[in-house]
DNA sequence: CTGAAAGCGCTTACAG
DNA sequence: CTGAAAGCGCTTACAG
């Protein structure tokens, strides 16, 4: 028989309300009497039933609003899936999640809809953010007016967060790198294609693999690092830059969107299998060429939980105040070949 | 706004109690009225509300049994924490979960304990089977009382379950053959130290390890494949044998109890970073061994959620009826190497 | 076969 | 500063 607030009411000889004012600090009970409660409640070792509590809540209504970059990138179909979950289970706890699709890294349009969600009250936000100081600016302005703010997926510095959710991109890179080192024998030419400089975890990513690379595989060369701003036409033609220039290249990591041109240009030098290529991700054509033997492994970073975490971590503040146990939740680097790919 | 059953009695012209009746077809309601019900909420596209569920139900109490071969295993650990985890949150729904642990794979005794949570009145069990007749009876004799039955991390064939969570032990040995492939340049002659031919899962690790190498890689050779019956020292005694024996010996697979036995039986030969070797599960010694570079990579299968999803499944067949959505829950082969370690 | 009522544990507007 | 009461949505023993 658990213990329950009214166990606790009786023991301190006060109402059930008021062991409610006191044990959720709402304020305006003699400190004394809070005091005598908190203490029963601790040597009780009180535990509030989260039914109960979200029954009870379930009057209000709050609603949680979704930024989020995923317009015309399949990357974010998981993160999506993920985000619809967390939806239909907190559905019953009367918030709303709202969502709002973008193209592209327009940082104009992304601060249009966050005034645009603004205007829906909101008392969340899950957002990938573009990491720049107008946005930033904006994040601060609505972080100060009690809403909380959790970055998904790609992270910005200086604002006031609730936590971001999304890879360890150091750790990507640097898993990257170990697992090039230990297919290629420690010897090899690499070239990197990489997402934007401008991108926060493209540029951890490159710098763990490089970094890893420096310390422990002396003989792994990378050649060159290249942008592909996610674009596959873009990959497609640094790619074939890329093995013109180098006829010595033997490996190439795609570590950012645009894998789909680059293995194109791989396969239009009849390269496949013959040249040894990490990726990230498990999109569904990287899937395809993992199959293949085209692409020997990808370092993926479990999208569908980043889209779900997020949306809890907003919910379980809202609802009982709680804090997500780190600022960075981190999900897994999860190295996927021919026969784990599900 | 969602739709409740007080709408529904309302629309319908009769009570909460009825119309509770007929939607969980608890019987005794008037069939016509209970069609009409159904349509109602069909049309409403009704979705009740868990919490409310849950508070109501909360008046039963439940039990949930939990058998686990965890003693002297250090593997189990993450899997008791998954379950400890899972406990703690169904805690608020009146559910006890009692746990009896078992060391070794007697028979006997595993029967015996089953017989003790009976009479404790359980109304599901989570366990992890040895693959016996015996067992098997047992286990038909408790499904057929009603108590639903979920195997965890070990299977048994010809019983009455609810799920199977744990390793897709086939493709955990398809993933370590394809890895040794990439790591050796499909050139190795490899023992194999597996636990014992009576375990299922150890049986389809190697069978999906060798099943990869016949088709893909012709170059690389299995020398022997033995049984450590998870135990350290019988490792260490089995790998000291293959390192005398074939001194061509260039790789070891480790899959199944008695790692540690077996690193040091290398280690004394002082081979560390000259043969290669795989294994599997990420307990804290053999993420000791990744970090230093002795053991290349090691295929785990998310044991924390097979615990968490065990309890999670009889728990939502006991409060709602709901049937998990495979009868094989499989986790995740995650390949862990130096770098994406937690 | 059906309804009215009490209850699960917590919250809150209202009255004092 | 505090209590009594109604309410969140669902369930169930009881009476008819």
């Amino acid at each position: 028989m658990p213990v329950t607030i009214k166990c606790i009411a009786e023991l301190a000889g006060v109402s059930r309300g008021t062991v409610d004012r006191a044990l959720n600090n709402r304020g305006g009970v003699n400190p004394e009497v809070e005091k005598r409660i908190k203490d029963i409640a601790q040597k009780l070792n009180y535990k509030p039933n989260m039914m109960a509590k979200a029954l009870a809540n379930s009057r209000k209504s709050l609603t949680i609003g979704v930024l989020i970059n995923s317009g015309g990138n399949h990357f974010f179909d998981k993160v999506l899936a993920g985000i619809h979950k967390a939806r239909y289970e907190t559905e019953n706890f009367r918030v709303n999640v709202i969502i709002e699709e973008l193209t592209g890294y327009d940082v104009d349009e992304q601060v249009k809809k966050m005034e645009h969600l603004m205007r829906k009250h909101i008392n969340g936000l899950v957002i990938t953010p573009i990491n720049d100081e107008l946005v930033a600016n904006k994040l601060n302005e609505i972080s100060s007016r009690n809403i909380h703010i959790v970055t998904l997926n790609a992270d910005i510095t200086n604002i006031n967060k609730l936590a971001f959710v999304g890879c360890n991109y150091i750790k990507s890179g640097q898993t990257a790198a170990e697992l090039m080192g230990q297919i290629t024998h420690g010897v090899a030419k690499v070239g990197v294609v990489t997402g934007s400089s401008k991108m926060l975890g493209h540029t951890m990513r490159t710098k763990g693999f490089q970094s890893v690379l420096e310390q422990h595989y002396p003989n792994i060369e990378v050649l060159e690092i290249c942008e592909s701003f996610d674009d596959d036409k873009t990959a497609y033609e640094i790619t074939n830059r890329l093995l013109h220039k180098y006829d010595d290249l033997t490996a190439l990591y795609f570590c950012a969107g645009g894998i789909d041109g680059g293995i194109r240009s791989v396969v239009e030098h009849n390269l496949q299998g013959k040249i040894k290529i990490i990726s990230v991700d498990d999109t569904e054509n990287v899937k395809g060429y993992i199959k293949d033997g085209i692409i020997s492994l990808t370092v993926c970073q479990q999208p569908f939980k980043q889209g779900y975490d997020a949306i809890k971590i907003v919910f379980n503040m809202l609802m009982d105040g709680k804090q997500p146990p780190r600022k960075h939740m981190y999900t897994q680097n999860e190295v996927k070949t021919k026969y784990n790919l599900d």
